[in-house]
DNA sequence: ACCTGAACACCGTTCAAGT
DNA sequence: ACCTGAACACCGTTCAAGT
């Protein structure tokens, strides 16, 4: 169960070993459960251990959140319809981040990860954007629009309902998605709408 | 600096006490300050004693996240413009978010509290929306969306900025603040457009 | 009902020492 | 450079006891 070396033995960590358990409990037992020890324990090494590989418990997350967002669908800004592709984007993004529910407060506290990922699909965004006829001040507007909204909606989404209405019955997944895709529509719209 | 009391000895506390501590304590040093710990001392009782007027320190942040929201001015619905009339409303919850920097993701991660000033804004809007033309799911669907957006949007503009961007130059609060506008204005022109 | 004292079961992180 | 052992300085919360 517990550790099996003695001090000087190396138990051949890789950074990256580190950032795939943080997934794996994660995954297995939400975010709560994520913690130095028990990735420690899950790796069978002492907990201090894990600062050989990595600075914090906050860096190892910003590594996680970019890490996650390679599961994103993007292809690059094709000769199809750009408001069709940045609809593509903006929604396989909402589902990666529905299928992590548990980070997506985290993402927002960050906004969305900093690592080489989201700076990525940030790139294709302003493409398309580009493509849509949308550029400079506004092409960076509506790309920080597009993307609070989505993980907004996520963090909304991975929630019980508000209790703002009245009779308020809790919104189902499938109608939630619906909602998100609305929105996108009114706000893709406006964005690409002539000035 | 410590307690003067012995076992059996009131300090006169309400919960209305413990709330009003931890807004001052949350305004003079930040979120990760707002421990219970902490907030005892301020209030020079055991940290133990809190639990008297609050069930955990979850619901206390609970009671302090729907507590700030009596800030956001919200008049009803009169006879003017509608859309003004909700731009100006979450306008106002922007500003007050924005207030508030480091409860931003909590807002998030609990959609917006649950507690009485947020059900008193939330119908408000309702109101608004029907005064515009839009009723039932749409209204809901609407409600969800501008809630989203505007935590959402605070969320971003609370925190240094995603270098997504070319050679991105950091954005200026009044930037952002237009930014906020802008997307809020795209909202309404595709909530209130006819189907 | 409201408080204290003491403790429980945790945290993240640092420091010194081994190889 | 990578690891262990031990510790530091915290947490939120519970339990028993006082009035």
């Amino acid at each position: 169960m517990h550790q099996r070396r003695s001090p000087g033995q190396r138990a051949g960590l890789t950074r990256a070993d580190v950032i795939a358990a943080a997934r794996e409990l994660l995954d297995e037992r939400g975010l709560e459960a994520l913690t130095m020890r028990a990735l420690a324990e899950r790796l069978d090494v002492a907990p201090n251990a894990l600062y050989a590989h990595v600075a914090s418990k906050t860096s190892l997350i910003d590594d996680v959140l970019d890490d996650i967002l390679a599961e994103v669908e993007a292809s690059a800004p094709d000769d199809g319809d750009p408001r069709a592709g940045l609809h593509a984007l903006m929604s396989s993004s909402y589902e990666v981040l529905i299928a992590h529910r548990d980070l997506v407060p985290l993402y927002l506290a960050r906004q969305g990860a900093r690592g080489p990922h989201a700076q990525r699909l940030g790139q294709i965004v302003l493409g398309q954007l580009a493509d849509a006829g949308v550029s400079g001040t506004s092409a960076h507007e509506a790309l920080r629009v597009l993307i609070v909204y989505t993980i907004g909606f996520a963090a909304f989404a991975t929630r019980p309902p508000i209790a703002a209405a009245d009779n308020a019955v809790p919104p189902a997944a499938e109608e939630l998605r619906s909602n998100f895709d609305e929105g996108l529509r009114w706000l893709l719209t406006g964005i690409t709408a002539p000035a």
